[in-house]
DNA sequence: TGATATTTGTATCGTTCGATATATATATGG
DNA sequence: CCATATATATATCGAACGATACAAATATCA
């Protein structure tokens, strides 16, 4: 049993940094308007080796979308649960969704899942299961912050933390079909102290 | 100068059916997964009458943006301007979004707009503009109808109209991507009183 | 009724699509 | 060095794509 060198020939290129390349596409053109020829150019491999690495085009997508799920869309919830004090994790994860969504390192704008996936939904096999996961994990840790803050006192036992998840999520989502419409980093931050509040209003 | 008789033989189609059929088929597929053997078929109409009457895939597609801006996301917010209670307002706006969401005659879920057309933003011609004109009349109705409350005096007159009606509208991203994701119109019910109090909070 | 204008139905155009067959190149392991 | 395994590059497949040419059909108007 080797552990790292593999029989063969071997790639010429990142399987990871293809995947990105590949999930940059999908979401500044969408899943059908993007083209294999877009896909091999954009990730710099031929169509051979992309079948052989990923599977057809339907597959890539998949895994772009895990991908998309464990990177970007992971990073605000990541902000909000690792701030110790909840006025500034409220405040963090929507500055942060609020920045991905304007500023993008590939140039798309919004939310790969909002602006792309969420139009392939009852279209492509494989994509329901995945949007609904991504909701309901993103609802599920949101909440979950807010319950630790209860539980620690420093939020009212009354305080509704499943219904002000939620609203979280629900404004990221409005933030990002703002992002990809055009609007700017700060004409979103426009209200944005407004709705810190508001999250945590008792 | 006649005023209804045309020349020629006369169309075997009406317009505004064929639009709307149109509209459903890229609201449900999208617009690049959708062929002109799927617009056909939906709009019963063969492929030079629809070039005639509607011109090229693209102007079609711009036609039902307009279409949909004009009836099907302009219902949540009529409901809002013409209910006189500010709270039932509120309450009749999102409670419309959640029921169109949810239960579209056509069967397609989610919103036109943020499932379809957000998709080819920076991809299709002519969908920029229309889109930044969807959001901002929005934006513009729902705080109008704030001020108006501010002025009648139901409102203080601190209050960040502006601010809150992005807020609804941002709720109404929330609902329509949970929509599209196939959430029920009983699950997005839930919480929603305590947003009702959130907007209207001061 | 004949001239004109418009729509309809059929048949088909050239292009691009997603996907693959084939042969060549490059690694490991005996 | 030879056998095996995997990746690469080229060339191309049949199908579906958006769009249109053409002729027949059906209305108005002189």
């Amino acid at each position: 049993m080797n552990d790292t060198k593999k029989l063969g020939r071997p790639r010429t290129f990142d399987e990871h940094d293809a995947l990105m390349a590949a999930m940059n596409v999908f979401w500044t053109k969408g899943y059908a308007a993007t083209s294999m020829k877009d896909l091999t150019r954009a990730m710099g491999i031929s169509g051979p080796s992309l079948y052989a690495a990923f599977g057809d085009k339907r597959e890539l997508y998949l895994k772009a979308i895990d991908l998309y799920a464990d990177v970007d869309a992971c990073a605000p919830i990541v902000a909000f649960e690792t701030e110790p004090d909840i006025e500034k994790a409220v405040r963090n994860f929507l500055g942060a969704v609020i920045d991905y969504a304007t500023a993008h390192e590939s140039g798309a704008k919004g939310c790969f899942l909002a602006s792309c996936v969420a139009t392939t939904v009852g279209e492509v096999e494989g994509v329901d299961a995945r949007m609904e996961k991504a909701i309901n994990d993103t609802d599920t840790r949101l909440a979950a912050r807010f319950e630790q803050e209860k539980q620690a006192g420093r939020l009212p036992a009354t305080f509704p933390s499943e219904e002000r998840g939620r609203l979280l999520f629900d404004m990221r989502q409005g933030y990002v079909f703002r992002g990809r419409a055009g609007w700017s980093a700060s004409a979103l931050r426009e209200g944005l102290e407004d709705r810190v509040k508001m999250v945590l209003a008792t």
